[in-house]
RNA sequence: GGCGCUAUGGUGCAACGGUUAGCACAUCACCCUUUCAAGGUGGAAAUGCGGGUUCGAUUCCCGCUAGCGCUACCA
């Protein structure tokens, strides 16, 4: 394979805020995309608007990605320092009658009225203003030599340095294409003439390039081939296509992904609960579980496959694949993921993250790591039925790693409540405590038979005893939890708890 | 407002002219059961509407409707 045919995609945030979900996805597209053909995958930050960028977010969104197992083959590379080329860039444009300079100032078209901007364009057919509502097409793109020379003048008495817009077509169409969408074409006389250097604010002197020009000019000399990004790039593309055309490049192949909506289809927001990806690291979802969930959303293997593990979405990742409606981000489907990848992942893979979840608990211990490891795994299996989300490791199952645990209340006020329990819990605290074989068939059977000689059914020891040694109701099976606990810490707990079982029942 | 994109159960995806429209999540019922889960079985639930094209449309075309996107010197 010669490297030139090496697909070349790259995933490219602005630093305006956290790693979203969308903005996740579509990193994990790329970085699929470049696995399964084996080509380049590269991480570029977009920060030319200084003023909504943020430097100290680069490494929040950069701690993303690698969360979710995203590794990049060049970069992180900053647009804000290769300033020189995109002006070279549009120098290049203005030489050649792409571009044009503007004097105006930004505010005459900030907020996008239509409107006023039609009374520049006197001089044009009258009955066209009204029958097409025409985009953008200033007033000094067709400066004569005497109106440049004044305009110039005023711009040079003011220190103020003109932006560089594109001169887009009159007529005719632009067109692209596209992998999900295919081709697309577009009347010119419908893009504006849109900005690809900024006149620099009052104070600045850099002249800041605008996300077209800049992408455009990043991604040819990236030798970008195709440029996988949000379906919300899909009208903005043209612009794109008209720049390469004007830098004389042509463009690489485009594939717009489907937007990710909040559960009441609209645009994903802080409303509809959590959207950065730290957010559902901190709440305690594996990555891998995440990133398969994510996937899922826009993409389909062809088939009815949904566990799919890293291998398997490298080996079958495609474009043709990618979806052209907007789904839907259902925390549900997200949660059963996580329990299906906490249920079924090798027991060792997932030890890593129950240390880690401990540990940030504060009830790890290092003997697990070393001498104690084969129980520490076999814990981990005999619990790991019965939890949605990380945390539940270091919280109903803490009594597993921890003596410092409580009663759960409502477990309590559910089986506590027999009257002849303090009495028979201490009866089988002590038959447990002269048991010599502590396995599961002779922890079983000394409760069974104090229970039938008490006449007693056994469920209401047995109920009691769990929530005596883990404090909660919900556990696993509760013989093969008081082998994992061990025989000491049984009988202690099961001591420990009298006082508080005859308290509940009496009250 | 203009331009564009999209449209299969509540949700995510299959079916790329011919299927009793499939799978999964969620939901309901039952089974299993020492708790709770998991698991198993079964149920309810969809081709937005209207026209075409065709022997035959979920699938192709047109219109409508709805949703979303773009319409910045933000990305």
């Amino acid at each position: 394979m010669s490297t030139a045919s090496k697909p070349r995609v790259r995933f490219a945030p602005s630093p305006t805020g956290y790693l979203h979900v969308g903005g996740a996805r579509t990193a994990i597209f790329n970085w699929l995309f470049a696995r399964h053909e084996g080509g380049i995958f590269i991480l570029r930050i977009e920060d030319t608007d200084v003023e909504r960028n943020r430097p100290e977010l680069v490494d929040g969104i950069l701690d993303s990605l690698r969360w979710l197992g995203i590794d990049w083959d060049e970069g992180p590379i900053f647009q804000s320092q290769r300033l020189e080329m995109y002006r070279a860039a549009a120098e290049k444009l203005l030489a050649n009658g792409f571009a044009y300079l503007c004097y105006c100032a930004p505010e005459k078209y900030a907020g996008g009225d239509h409107a006023e901007v039609e009374e520049v364009e006197e001089g044009e057919e009258v009955e066209e203003k009204k029958s097409l509502l025409k985009k953008q097409r200033c007033g000094c793109r067709n400066l004569d030599a005497a109106g440049r020379a004044a305009a110039e003048k005023q711009a040079a008495s003011q220190g103020f340095q003109p932006a560089v817009r594109f001169r887009v077509p009159e007529a005719g169409t632009t067109a692209f294409d596209d992998a999900v969408f295919g081709r697309r074409e577009v009347q010119n006389a419908e893009i504006e003439d849109f900005v690809l250097l900024r006149s620099p604010k009052p104070g600045q002197t850099a002249r800041l390039p605008t996300y077209h020009l800049a992408c455009v000019v990043d991604d040819m000399e990236m030798r970008i081939t195709h440029v996988i990004r949000g379906a919300d790039h899909l009208s903005n593309t043209p612009k794109q296509a008209l720049i390469y055309g004007g830098l004389g490049a042509a463009p690489p192949i485009f594939a717009h992904v489907p937007l990710i909506l909040g559960p009441d289809k609209t645009r994903m927001s802080k409303r509809h609960g959590a959207t950065s990806v730290g957010s559902y690291s901190e709440e305690g979802f594996l990555p891998e579980a995440f990133r398969n969930f994510l996937t899922l959303l826009g993409w389909s293997p062809g088939d009815d496959a949904q566990f799919l593990r890293t291998a398997e979405l490298l080996e079958r990742f495609s474009l043709a694949g990618v979806s052209r409606t907007n789904a839907i981000f259902d925390r549900p489907k997200l949660e059963w993921f996580n329990t299906q990848y906490l249920q079924k992942l090798p027991v060792e893979e997932l030890a890593p993250y129950v240390a880690a979840e401990l540990k940030r608990a504060k009830i790890w211990r290092e003997e697990w790591a070393g001498a104690a490891r084969a129980w520490f795994l076999r814990t981990i299996d005999l619990i790991r039925l019965r939890t949605r989300l990380l945390p539940d490791f270091s919280a109903a199952a803490r009594g597993f790693f921890s003596d410092d645990f409580s009663y759960d209340p409502a477990a309590m006020e559910k089986f506590w409540k027999d009257a002849k329990l303090p009495a028979l819990m201490a009866k089988l605290a002590e038959s447990y405590a002269a048991l010599a074989e502590w396995n599961h068939d002779a922890c079983d059977k000394v409760l069974r038979d104090l229970a039938a000689s008490e006449g007693v059914k056994a469920g209401l020891l047995i109920n009691a005893t769990r929530v005596a040694i883990l404090g909660q109701a919900v556990a696993p099976p509760l013989f093969d939890s008081m082998l994992a606990i061990g025989k000491e810490r049984v009988v202690a707990r099961l001591r420990q708890a009298l006082p508080a079982i005859s308290a509940k029942t009496t009250s």
